[in-house]
This record gives structure tokens, C-alpha cells and sequence, in this order.
DNA sequence: GGCCGCTCTTTTGCATACCGTATCCATTCA
DNA sequence: TGAATGGATACGGTATGCAAAAGAGCGGCC
């Protein structure tokens, strides 16, 4: 008997992979909001059915990633409510889950993957790189999110963290405002590895801020010439 | 122009239905923790096709409600870390849902509903009925949850309390237990109708820990073997 | 010339058939 | 007699077919 046969790698059900195709494209800004996402053009384009792609739709919009209008679904265009909500709720969740996390890891080496991402951050903020700075930035919350002891908490933190992430290719676009975020990370890592909930929680109170901050402007920017297509309805559940 | 009109009510989809019917049936204990749902069986029991019974399925794993358990979908059985976690959580969402409430109703008349709901959680208490009791208070949420300003922290706070509603059939069977929250409800109404913020926030906190205190009691009591964690953090570090 | 209504197309909602796979049971061989 | 293997069965995943509803375009009527 070989024991270090592994279980065969099992491809993911059709349904999973539509999931997350669709959601890192509705996070990464890929798929715009207002545009109609209709079953057979998706299932056309990722080769599938739209059993599948129905059931992707159905699963984003229970997240709240995507809301109903007219037949089909859309991403939906926030508006300074819908931001001003959403950071509301980031910020009754993410400080305390950032002190769940400062106050259970001592082991220095658990934190090497929160140090890596925020190293990356810095790197590519040097570089001038954007979608570098986005990617390693991501990359600096997943880190932590996973030390998060509360499953449901990380979670809910993760999902709400994706319902404005595709709005940061627009903020992040600026070194300034790419500049205050890395001083963030920095601060929030430094209380981390202290072991120092509460300056941890602070700092990411401090750090929602200044984004939702950011938010306010780019939304400002973005919404001067704006599309007159479609009034955002708040993202709600069917 | 009469803004209080609303659209026409419109038969709900299919699977809408068979997804507010289990899910109001898994929230009432009616579907039991452990007892595998089948898409024909369910399908069969409705009158329809797998179809809706599916993406019902779907969307209440993605709620959290159910979650997949081999080929299909269960109730998840809440361990002792489980419950811990959700009152984490719901720890972090309902007090300041609660603020924001006091913060923005000062016109009594719109306090009407959540009144009535504490009389009929009064009456109901005063009565024995248990089953009356629960309903109540489930109104009672639903009064308050009402006027949260933020609708996608109202809807968290909805879906994390379902979580455990279940399991309130068991609490709540005491005198007791009931008399309890009777007082917790009491409170939370009076700080409202002060609009006082800070102490309806209070009262909540208070109100959330005397409840998981309680169910802490009745999964000691309906497992046979409690097992020993060693994550029990004492109520709440906040 | 503009507005209303009708029809036709598009797209979703639901049902069902098919396929792959896991599980259970019976049979057979050691 | 026990275990292993083969088959039967049941269930979920996917594709597709069909019907109904919403939207667009067109023609008629005022």
C-alpha cells in the first residue's frame, strides 16, 4: 500500500468556478455597474450552460455583490449612502476583528504573511505600480482575515471589504492617497506584531476613515460627468 | 404625487417561496440539525421541481442557514464555539444598530409597533405561552430593525439572529429565562423612547450576553457531552 | 404629427432529461 | 464465514426545452 497517495485533485463543480470568476471580476472593476448581466451571454462566454451561471447570479446576489434590476442582475453604482453604509458596517467589524487577532497570536512567524503582503505594498508603491499596490493590499487583509478566530466574522469582514474593493482602482490611482494607505498598514502591522489590540483596532478605525474619505472624493470625481442611465437602487435582498 | 404608493404585489417567484417557506421552517426548529435536505424529497413535498428547491438551497447556504454536508444540504448542529461566535458578532452589530435607532426616531408615534410588540411579549409572558412569547419577540426585533438607518446593517443583524433563532424554542422554555428577557426588552424600549443612545446600546450588549448565557445553558443540557473548550472567553473583552 | 396599442423578440423562470458518482447490497471467492 | 467485488440505485450537477413576461419596435388611430 502506498501511503503517500493523495486524493485526486477534483476539478471544482461548474457552478463554484462561475462564482468566483464572476466575483474577482466584479471586485477587480472588470464588470461595470448598470451593465445587465444576462444568463446566456455569460454562459456563452465561460462555455457553460446557464445552470450554472444562474446559480452564480443567484449566490452574488445574496451577497449583496449584485441587486436585482428589471430582469436581470447588475453590479451595483454605490452612492455616497450606499459607501457611507457600507463603511459603517466595516467599522463595527474590522477594528474588533483586528483586536480578536492582535490579542490571540504571539508567535512572531504567523505574522510573516501580514509583513509580506505589507513589504509587496511597499515595493509597489515605490514602483508607482497601481494594480501591484491593489493586489498586495488584498493580499495584506486576507493575511490577517485569516488569523481572524471567528470564522463568521472573517466572513462577514471579507464581504463587505469586496462590496466597495472595486471602487479602489479608482482611489488607489492617486500616490497620495496610495501613500496615507501604506501609513496605515504600517500601523496597523506594528500594533499587530506588538500584540496591541487596542492600538490595532485604532489604527484600522483610523484607516476606514481616511478611505472612506477617499471614497467621498472619487465618488465626487467620478459622479460629475456622470451616466444618466440608471438610478442605483440599494442592494437589497429580493 | 402619492409617495406612499408601492408597487403592485406581485406573485413571488417560485423560488422565492420555497426559500422564505424553509426558511422560516429551519428559523422555528422545524427542520431538525443533522436531517439531510433532498432536492427530490423537498421538491415532491412543495409540488414543484428541483429547480427553485435548488437555488433555494443554494442561497440559504449562502446565508449561512444551512451548510453542505456531503452531497447535500443540513441544518448545522451549533456547537458551543458556534453560538460563541454568532453573539461575537451579534454583539458588535445590535448595540450600535440600537444607537443609531435612539439617535434618529424622536417622533413617539413611530415607536408604536416596537411598544405593542413588548405588550404582547408581556402578555404572552404572563400567559405561560411560550410559543406566543417567541413570536413577539421576534416582532419586537423586527419593530426596531425597522428603523435602522443603515439597511445593510439592519439585514446583518437580521440574518446572524436567525442563526440562532432555532434554538430559542429551547431558552425560552424556562419561566425564568423568559422573565429575563422580558426585562432585557423593557429596557431597550425605555432607553428608545428616551432616546438615549448610549443606554439602548447598553441594554442591548446586556440583553445579547444574558442570552448566550442562557443558551450556553441549554446546549450544555441537550448534548450529552459538553466538551471542554478552552477558547471560552469570559463574556465580552469589549 | 403625436400617442396609444399591438405584436414580436428577447430573456428569464421552471421543468425535465441525462450523466457522473457515491452508496448500499448481494453474490462470490478465499 | 468473512471480506471483497460487482452491480443496482439514488442523488446531485449540468444541459436543454418550453412557456411566460418584459421590453422594443412598428403600425394604426386620433
Amino acid at each position: 500500500m502506498v501511503s503517500s497517495l493523495k486524493p485526486v485533485e477534483r476539478p471544482l463543480a461548474l457552478s463554484d468556478q462561475v462564482y468566483q470568476t464572476l466575483r474577482a471580476n466584479i471586485s477587480d472593476g472588470k464588470i461595470l455597474p448598470g451593465q445587465a448581466l444576462q444568463e446566456v451571454q455569460l454562459a456563452a462566454l465561460l462555455g457553460v450552460s446557464r445552470t450554472p451561471v444562474r446559480e452564480a447570479l443567484t449566490r452574488l446576489a445574496g451577497d449583496g455583490l449584485l441587486c436585482a434590476d428589471g430582469r436581470s442582475f447588475v453590479v451595483p453604482s454605490l452612492t455616497l449612502a450606499d459607501v457611507d453604509d457600507i463603511y459603517e458596517l466595516r467599522s463595527l467589524l474590522e477594528p474588533e476583528a483586528l483586536r480578536r487577532v492582535a490579542a490571540q497570536t504571539t508567535d512572531p512567524k504567523v505574522h510573516a504573511p501580514i509583513l509580506d503582503a505589507l513589504e509587496a505594498s511597499r515595493a509597489a508603491h515605490e514602483a508607482g505600480d497601481n494594480v501591484a499596490f491593489m493586489e498586495a493590499n488584498a493580499r495584506f487583509r486576507s493575511a490577517w482575515l485569516a488569523l481572524v478566530p471567528n470564522p463568521r466574522l472573517a466572513r462577514a469582514v471579507e464581504l463587505y471589504a469586496n462590496h466597495v474593493h472595486h471602487l479602489r482602482s479608482v482611489t488607489l490611482d492617486s500616490t497620495k492617497v496610495r501613500n496615507v494607505v501604506l501609513g496605515g498598514l504600517k500601523r496597523i502591522a506594528r500594533a499587530l506584531v506588538a500584540g496591541n489590540g487596542d492600538a490595532a483596532a485604532l489604527a484600522m478605525q483610523d484607516h476606514l476613515t481616511e478611505a472612506r474619505q477617499a471614497f467621498v472624493v472619487a465618488i465626487g470625481l467620478s459622479r460629475a460627468a456622470p451616466k444618466p442611465k440608471k438610478k442605483a437602487l440599494p442592494a437589497q435582498v429580493r
